[in-house]
RNA sequence: ACCCCGGUAGCUCAGUUGGAUAGAGCAUCGGAUUUCUAAUCCGGCGGUCGCAGGUUCGAAUCCUGCCCGGGGUGCCA
């Protein structure tokens, strides 16, 4: 009686559901792989159904109901199943015993892993994300490389993966070419020893903006980035020190956002070896000149031509990321390398990742793509004025949390308001961006990004915090209590709906790691502390009889410990008191 | 012109990869606190799932065409 370390219930119920197929329908040819078990949406028709005998329906040449009949007559039930019926047109739905969910919970709770299986023991991903640019700030349109590609890293290595997480910055592209000759001709001095990163986000603007109408300017640009690629003394000098201004404002976001990297390596690591790459796509035939430059063609693939060194002998994004690619399985012999940046850089990728292939690189690669962030009018744009730096909305997060936290608990000490409110801030702001589906248009607004009620982060804090408060009550009015002499017990159908939903906790884990969707993680945890919600608004605890009081009691831990290690996989905070 | 994505309630978004009567939050209307934290709970209102065909037992989900919006398409990243 126990959840199977290596795999998820739906995964064992389906194993069992396909050899019961097999066991009644031995005379039939028919790929029974197919059969599969999923949670049921409504708890009527019990907790998982199997819905294949209606497509099989056609094959056999039999009513549907009919196929469900037979296969429900003959079962042989699994030890977690208490009946099984057709229903419908021929879906057979799944009743699990209370008993044994009972003692599943009990086994889950007594698991750091919660049952989840530890796959990716043995195998190393390396994770590229959040990769600001130098020298400009970084606005809310930077934030969800970083959340979603934090979220991702911590779920690997929950799942048992060697992660290496790199933060590939933009130390070493075209900007810096106009940065150079902004810095030069266009700089504020005063304005650079106040505000460094904002001087050189305006001067590099100002330089941007000269360089699209005056032709001449730009050329100029490009000399000083081919210059700087060679390795002159003093754009070197220049560029350490814009590098060093922006990791500095870099690393202060990253803390409050409780985000750390394995490596830093921006694209300037790999600035040595992107002669070898041209020279090996050039000896292996792939790569040839073409109107003064380097290009890999790709008509194979249908891609459009990839420029690996261009006319003036400067490299661009494309080489820096193919010798990426080569450094980091030579270094680490990853399994897979999974890039997190925006949606325009789809193309990119899928160039790169053909050129990887036709050079025989081994590695997976995987790109997951997010849409950008829009103001409700208009584009996000940095020329055009309208961003919001992150730090404003970091701030304004707190301040609004805070403000809730002296009002609903005036007695708590300062400083723990100003930590629950950073808390609380921080895990709405993440929670904002990490329950959408990635790949949907995002529509930036204020009250969406720092929402404190309803689906929000906050709600599922408050949830948490509710629970730790109700074990803090219990141990202290029952002392002496050993509270795991008391078995969990499902008596009300609130109960019971809390359970089902905590013993798919692994199983929501895998699938949204493996599919690269913190936001599955995120509306599981709001479904599972709705439903707590609803249990510790209708249904008494601590003043419930004995037994059914530490039943209860122990089923909110688990609760408390699902939500806790969930929140974590998103880099959600817990704080016990909200 | 071509490629990728999106279009679901007044607004912001989910939708377990084709399942049973399409769901949340916000807003709005009504109710719940001498009780375990009201950042909560219970209920009402709200829908031609962009449009038109098609595939099948069954479609928001798959295929085709069109409309609208976003992004991209050899010397930016």
């Amino acid at each position: 009686m126990s959840v199977p370390a290596t795999n998820v219930l739906s995964d064992v119920l389906s194993e069992w559901m396909k050899t019961m197929f097999e066991s009644t329908f031995t005379d039939v040819k028919y790929d029974f792989s197919q059969i599969t078990v999923v949670p049921t949406g409504d708890s009527q028709f019990g907790e998982f159904q199997c819905n294949n005998a209606m497509a099989m329906a056609k094959d056999l040449k039999k009513s549907p109901r009919q196929i469900a009949q037979s296969v429900v007559e003959g079962i042989d039930l699994h030890e977690s199943v208490e009946k099984v019926e057709v229903a419908g047109p021929g879906f057979i739905n799944i009743y699990l015993k209370t008993k044994w969910m009972s003692s599943a919970l009990t086994e889950m709770a007594g698991r750091d892993d919660l049952c989840v299986p530890r796959i990716g023991h043995g195998h190393t991903v390396v994770i590229d994300y959040s990769s600001p640019n130098v020298a400009k700030p970084m606005h809310i349109g930077h934030i969800r490389s970083t959340i979603i590609g934090n979220s991702i890293d911590r779920m690997h290595r929950f799942l048992g993966y060697k992660v290496i997480s790199d933060n590939h910055i933009g130390d070493w592209g075209t900007q810096f070419g106009i940065i150079i000759m902004g810095y030069r001709h266009l700089l504020d001095k005063v304005a650079l020893e106040s505000s460094p990163i904002e001087e050189l986000e305006r001067i590099y603007v100002a330089s941007y903006e000269k360089g699209k109408a005056d032709e001449e300017w730009m050329d100029k640009c490009r000399a000083e980035l081919v210059k700087l690629q060679a390795g002159d003394v003093e754009n070197m000098q220049l560029w350490r020190q814009f590098v060093e201004l922006s990791l500095g404002e870099f690393e202060r976001i990253y803390k409050r956002l409780g985000v750390s990297f394995d490596h830093v390596r921006g694209e300037s690591y790999y600035r040595d070896r992107l002669g070898d790459v041209v020279a090996e796509l050039k000896e292996r035939g792939l790569a040839t000149e073409s109107e003064g430059a380097i290009v890999v063609f790709l008509d194979d693939e249908k891609l459009p031509a990839c420029i690996v060194r261009k006319s003036d002998g400067g490299y661009n994004y494309a080489t820096s990321d193919l010798a990426t690619v080569e450094s980091r399985v030579a270094a680490y012999s990853p399994e897979k390398i999974i890039y997190v940046t925006d949606e325009r850089q789809q193309l990119h990728f899928r160039q790169i990742f053909a050129i990887c292939r036709k050079m025989g690189v081994r590695v997976e690669l995987h790109h997951v793509w997010f849409g950008l962030m829009r103001l409700p009018d208009a584009t996000f744009s940095t020329r055009e004025g309208n961003v919001i730096k992150l730090e404003k909305l970091l701030d304004e997060a707190e301040r609004r949390s805070l403000a809730i936290v002296k009002e609903s608990s005036p007695n708590m000490p300062e400083e723990q308001q100003k930590a629950v409110a950073r808390s609380v801030g921080i895990g709405a702001v993440k929670y904002a961006d990490l329950s959408q589906n990635p790949q949907s248009l995002v529509t930036f607004t204020w009250d969406k990004a720092l929402a404190l009620d309803g689906n929000s982060g906050p709600y599922l804090q408050y949830a948490y915090a509710r629970i730790a408060s109700v074990q803090d009550k219990y141990a202290e009015r029952f002392p002496n209590s050993n509270i795991k002499k008391y078995p969990i017990e499902l008596i009300e159908p609130v109960e019971r709906d809390l359970a089902v939903k905590l013993l798919q906790f692994p199983e929501t884990v895998l699938r949204a790691t493996l599919s690269y969707k913190p936001s599955s993680v995120a509306e599981y945890l709001y479904d599972l502390a709705k439903t707590y919600s609803t249990f510790y608004q209708n249904v008494p605890f601590l003043k419930a009889e004995p037994g059914v009081r530490e039943s209860r009691v122990r089923l909110c831990s688990v609760v408390a410990k699902v939500l806790r290690k969930g929140l974590e996989l998103l880099g959600i905070e817990t704080p016990d008191r909200i």
